[in-house]
DNA sequence: CAGATATATCCGCGTAGGCGAATACGTGGG
DNA sequence: CCCACGTATTCGCCTACGCGGATATATCTG
């Protein structure tokens, strides 16, 4: 073993692609236009037109940010009848957003500022 | 007034450009290496070298990731002669790593299997 | 059944951003 | 002063992925 207690091992999974998995399950959250989606549900259910009509985005690309969102199980749908209504069942997520909402505050200057992600803006 | 774990109005920033800072954020763990890089600078002090042989990345690319690192405010720098030793100084980098491991792992089937992002892997 | 409505998927296009290799910069030792 | 060493930055290359627009697939309505 490498040296005493290693709380270290436990931050990330140890599956073959555990690690590739989490970082993928963070990048669904590295978009504005699915956050908002997020906030926008955390309450209430809503559909994918009142989405589209919340973002300003095409109906075809809120439906795919809304599937993304679902297959990383931060959102759950409900079908009925042509509607499907989309909303946040998990504490948890309000929880990570929030928590990741304190620690870029605390270093928004810099965060602003980092060139070694999006050049632009 | 929203005392209290809030709801949606305060689920994300209100500023201008507040949700794409948080969205930038979450991207910056949106890689298995840089995810890699927290976990072992969780607890210890690492150099530049240390970590290029932990990842197995080039010299170059690995201060680019720590720089990222650093600029959202994950990691901090120590500076000593030619020496830069990198650490994770705020608890809650760790719980927010925890946190998403935790959701991801309740969800791992369609998460692997979500198309949306990554195609490839 | 025909058309309207709601949602999902497909298709190029353009940019963000990861990669190694090369190189620039800064420091410390002979 | 020159050179070795540690770190940071630059440069093409290539893939991930967000975008709108078009289209396919239900389901409801007249």
């Amino acid at each position: 073993m490498t040296a005493g207690p290693q709380p270290a091992a436990t931050l990330l999974p140890t599956e073959p692609n555990g690690v590739e998995m989490v970082a993928k399950f963070f990048r669904a959250l590295g978009d504005p236009a699915r956050l908002r989606l997020l906030e926008f549900l955390l309450h209430d259910e809503h559909t994918v037109t009142e989405c589209v009509a919340h973002v300003g985005l095409s109906q075809g690309r809120v439906s795919t940010h809304l599937g993304c969102l679902s297959d990383c199980g931060y959102v759950q749908v409900r079908r009925e009848g042509r509607f499907a209504y989309y909303t946040v069942t998990d504490a948890r997520v309000a929880e990570l957003v929030l928590l990741a909402r304190s620690l870029a505050a605390d270093n928004a200057a810099a965060l602003a500022a980092c060139m070694r992600i999006t050049p632009t803006t």
